[in-house]
DNA sequence: CTGAATTATTAGCCTAAACTAATTTAACGA
DNA sequence: TCGTTAAATTAGTTTAGGCTAATAATTCAG
């Protein structure tokens, strides 16, 4: 009586994704934007071992997430894409929230904002938008996709990829820690302004001068972690 | 080689508690204080099935929250105390800063509150409460347990048992939403004065005057949602 | 175009935390 | 004290989301 037939309210779709599903939309976003996510790399990415992710690929093609196709990969679908936006959104207002208000260093941020994005409803989002002044980017200078899930492409690139003589802002920073703390205890954090002196092809060091007239060398691997901008 | 016979550090003693376990060691403890808590008690405060109730106490005194003996309930330990004290300061902060700085309204704060609470460190916490700048009571008028555990037991009653010609303050309305929608368009809402006019015995209505001079009666179920503290 | 090496999947198992149905214990009134 | 009722427990099942070991598909180097 209650169930006329297939019709189109399956219960998989309705529901709201759980965190462990939030986390798969997420890396899939992080790890392949529009395209198909590989199993490795989301388990990668997540520290879980591949048959789990297989596992839970086909299940949120059943919830209406992904597309996913055996030994290809998941894409996200246009739902999929959205929530991974609103999670992205929920992440960086966060991330603002605690920089900005509750004096949290870098180091701390993430892992709790990670927790907290699963737990805070739409509602809340939008006030702390509204109690932040509705940034459009976070401290790092990623980009807030808005509320309606439209969002300004990522534009940043690593140092190493600069050429000499280029202005640059540095919008976010590899978030390995002893990384973040060389960097950091060098005054190289995002919002810094720099000017490219030397990107030398032979080693790859990378020669900056900062605000201040202060001049760093940084080889590879750090200038492979400091995302820039184009001033 | 790695385990060296039965010492003590069993694992289910370490990992901290799920968000379930915490919202039973709660229960436990709104529900009984320091006394012990019935299944069935336990049960209907959380909406679950007593079986279910039933597993969980015998899973929580393995982990060392409770003292549980079959048929006879289970109360919780100075550590389960701890916890239970640890996650209704945060609640309570919690709440403070939905309504302070957020700009919820009473009727929605609860459930984000209990959905947060699970989710926030205890550093978290305590920037928190640095940033609200440490109060002792939430808006509700509850006391917020302090940092290391200790706090003002609530010295609230109902508002039935006032006696006539006494001066109270609301400090907090039962959470039922339509007592709530009632309390609040008549601007009984916590922190509001008022001088108790009449405490009739025979049917229960309670009759109050408020700062401004306006008078309410209030019937048995009303009184009884409605919490105050001597003035 | 074939055979490692890499990647993915299947099969089977585990835990936390819920449920229902059936049974047992406790408690209380006659 | 006995029997009825209310409360609690046991037994067995379910679902989400992990895991390992074994197998299969894909890909790439020669």
């Amino acid at each position: 009586m209650a169930s006329m037939g297939a019709m189109t309210d399956d219960p998989a779709l309705t529901r709201s994704p759980s965190a462990s599903v939030e986390d798969y939309v997420k890396a899939i976003w992080e790890v392949a934007g529009s395209g198909a996510a590989s199993t490795k790399d989301v388990a990668e990415r997540l520290s879980i071992a591949p048959p789990s992710v297989t596992n839970m690929f086909v299940r949120m093609q059943e919830m209406g997430l992904v597309e996913y196709e055996r030994y290809r990969g998941a894409s996200l679908t246009r739902r999929g894409r959205g929530e991974a936006l609103r999670l992205i959104r929920r992440h960086r207002l966060i991330e603002t929230f605690l920089l900005e208000h509750l004096g949290y260093t870098w180091r701390e941020v993430h892992e709790e904002a990670e927790r907290l994005e699963h737990a805070v409803s739409d509602g809340f989002t939008e006030r702390l938008a509204e109690f932040l002044g509705h940034p459009d980017q976070d401290p790092h200078g990623d980009p807030i996709p808005a509320a309606d899930g439209s969002f300004a492409p990522d534009d940043s690139f690593p140092l190493g990829e600069a050429a000499a003589g280029q202005r640059v802002r540095i919008s976010k920073v590899g978030d390995d820690p002893s990384t973040l703390e060389y960097l950091g205890d060098h005054g190289l954090v995002p919002g810094r302004l720099l000017s490219v002196r030397e990107v030398r092809d032979l080693d790859g060091v990378v020669t900056v001068e900062d605000e201040d007239g202060g001049s760093h060398a940084l080889g590879e691997a750090l200038a492979r972690a400091v995302f820039v901008r184009g001033e």
